[in-house]
RNA sequence: GGUGAUGUAGCUCAGCGGUUAGAGCGAUUCACUCAUAAUGAAUAGGUCGCAGGUUCAAAUCCUGCCAUCACCA
């Protein structure tokens, strides 16, 4: 019985391109994981989309002195394009300054307001009397009432590193006017009440914990331990969407409350969008779904507590209660199975920083390496169990060493050997021997093997799983040399030659959810035809008032199956190149020379 | 200050109560020449951060300390 399984992927903020630690806490597992699933013939729904909203959008705005809406387009734009290249295979990617997200965010709003989750509260702010609003912490600066640093922003001291409260700071001024006059003001908002969640929220993690990461059970029961307060889901900000009551139109959602709806706004989006309005029921009402959260551990809280309160006081919603669609299950709304969250990736030693460009962006280095090669090694060094770190050595020497000198080689030295001594096609062997049979064995056990560890989310260990049947298989080659038989014993070596291509045919599918690209030209050199993934692309919809882009997936002709393949004999070949391009040594040093300098932004050509 | 993580071969890491502590890379030697000089085999290399404790048995559990890091005050 295929399952459902949704790949739910964090949402990046839309004010900068996407980096390294973007693809390696969050976008590439998740896509690996798609990857395998659709391969079981599973029902994958994988989503995400640029998130519009929020301060930081703003603030790169001010700075360029352009509106929130042309940064977050002109990110989004670039997503698309650098997420269709690095080939992740969402389902739909879409924006959250959809009126599709828009209208499910304010329905979440009044469900939660409805059922009494929210409550009124009024907050003390900073004001500013020359543009008449209340300023974002951001834009306050003053001295740090902790250290006395005269230069501390309103939400945390860059000089002692604490998280601050804007309204205490000593001579706050506004960081755009230094004549304005600030002053604190009384403002209303809305919050929700975490707490009345805690039972369950316990209950749920209790029932989670035997097969979720340990730091994130750990992270998540610390935060419930240290008293869930009630957070404010409404700010006095312009940019955002509005609060849907009346007299509130002056004030917005808070970007956080309203972003994590996302993987079910662009679930719904994606079953609206396919003709299928009901369609996204198969994995939010159905109690046999599963779904998955694959985020950055900074992100941890709002996956296992917020996100999982909001889901908790929105139950039944769209789901013949009162709306038109009718009811599909009858069952609570699902909540995560999963929320694998990767640690942190560092680079050369450091950490990330925006502000010192101490960074690897991903529309840079796509243009000068293979894709494959960038996702192999950002799997093989991936942050699952603790932070890691990217080091243009270890690519070179990854790339170099392991994925072309082991598998890329052995594809292609095997390959042409066939090409080349056997008329161009699959050698047709007698009986295979001992040996031939072991091998075949062995390679096949891969698809439970490589398998059970995928669906455990254990991703880099499957990884090796899959690279210790590649040397597996070029020991192999070593003991039957098929080189030396071809000359004196040339049947034997059609077995061997039989045997060693079946075996890549095999491996070919287990390493295909980190190779896509690279597995779909091995499939092609062995003579097949057809793709084993489905298509990317960009689409354009059309809404009421206005229209944005998505990227999305159609698996509808993919032909490729997680399960044992037996090569046809006499199957012709195609004429076989090398996989993957030999880096220079060089690019070590030149790549590193590169970290810290200002890097303008290029166009990306798919 | 609190909480948590990390500290294992030259490097990157796995192992988290039980036979002589493992893998990949790097080093050395040998074999091979089909292959992008790519592969394979063998060898060398560790008192598992330090000090105590529990146990028949500890890298693995407990306590303290040191170092590095993260999160929260």
């Amino acid at each position: 019985m295929p399952k459902f399984i949704h790949v739910s992927v964090a949402w990046p903020y839309a004010n900068g391109d996407l980096h390294i630690g973007h693809l390696a806490g969050a976008y590439l597992p998740a896509d690996i994981f798609a990857r395998y699933h659709r391969l079981k013939g599973n029902y994958v729904l994988m989503v995400s989309g640029s998130d519009s909203h929020g301060t930081p959008i703003s603030v790169e705005a001010d700075k360029r002195g352009v509106s929130a809406r042309s940064i977050f387009e002109h990110y989004h734009e670039r997503f698309l394009l650098t997420q269709q290249k690095v080939g992740i295979s969402y389902d739909l990617f879409t924006h959250t300054d959809t009126e599709n997200h828009h209208k499910v965010a304010q329905d979440f709003f009044l469900r939660l307001l409805e059922k009494g989750h929210l409550f009124k509260q009024t907050q003390q702010l900073m004001y500013s009397e020359q543009e008449k609003r209340f300023l974002p912490d951001r834009y306050v600066e003053g001295e740090c009432y902790i250290c006395h640093y005269p230069n501390a922003r309103g939400d945390q001291c860059d000089n002692c590193g604490n998280l601050l409260d804007a309204t205490q700071l000593i001579h706050p001024r506004n960081r755009n006017r230094p004549d304005d006059k600030l002053i604190v003001r009384e403002s209303e908002h809305y919050f929700i009440d975490l707490a009345q969640f805690e039972p369950e929220l316990l209950k749920y993690l209790d029932t989670h914990a035997h097969h979720w990461r340990p730091q994130v059970i750990r992270f998540s029961r610390n935060f419930i331990e240290d008293g869930l307060q009630g957070r404010p889901i409404t700010r006095d900000i312009d940019w955002g969407i509005d609060v849907p009551l009346p007299g509130w139109q002056a004030k917005k959602l808070y970007v956080w409350f309203e972003a994590v709806m996302g993987y079910f706004t662009a679930s719904v989006e994606w079953a609206h969008n396919i003709g299928k309005p009901d369609a996204w029921k198969d994995w939010w009402y159905n109690p046999e779904a599963e779904i998955y959260n694959f985020i950055g551990k900074d992100n941890i809280p709002f996956h296992t507590i917020i996100w999982q309160s909001e889901l908790m006081g929105v139950d039944g919603i769209y789901n013949g209660d009162g709306d038109s669609i009718g009811k599909r299950y009858d069952a609570p709304l699902q909540l995560p199975y999963d929320v694998p969250a990767n640690e942190f990736m560092n680079i050369e030693g450091d950490k990330f920083s925006k502000s010192r460009n101490w960074a690897i962006w991903l529309p840079d280095i796509l243009d000068r390496y293979q894709p494959d090669a960038v996702r192999y090694y950002v799997a093989a060094v991936m942050p699952e169990t603790s932070d890691t770190d990217y080091s243009w050595e270890g690519f070179f020497n990854r790339v170099n060493g392991e994925l072309l000198a082991a598998w890329g080689n052995l594809v292609n030295r095997m390959l042409s050997f066939a090409y080349k001594r056997f008329d161009g096609k699959v050698p047709t062997p007698g009986d295979l021997t001992e040996a031939d049979q072991a091998m075949i064995a062995k390679a096949e056990a891969g698809f439970e093997e490589v398998g059970a560890l995928l669906e455990a989310v254990k991703l880099r260990d499957a990884l090796n799983a899959a690279m210790t049947l590649v040397r597996e298989a070029n020991g192999y080659l070593d003991k039957r040399e098929p080189w030396k038989r071809i000359k004196d014993d040339p049947e034997d070596a059609a077995k061997s030659v039989y045997t060693i291509l079946r075996v890549i045919d095999n491996l070919n599918i287990l390493l295909a959810p980190y190779l896509p690209f690279s597995a779909q030209l091995v499939h092609e050199y062995l003579g097949y035809d057809g793709q084993i993934f489905g298509e990317q692309s960009i689409v354009s919809y059309d809404e009421a008032t206005r229209s944005h882009k998505g990227l999305v997936y159609d698996g509808s002709g993919a032909i490729g199956r997680w399960e044992k393949r037996a090569l046809p004999p006499g199957q012709a070949l195609r004429e076989p190149k090398a996989l993957y391009v030999k880096l220079d040594p060089e690019i070590i040093e030149q790549e590193r020379a590169k970290l810290g300098a200002p890097l303008d932004e290029r166009e990306i050509v798919i």
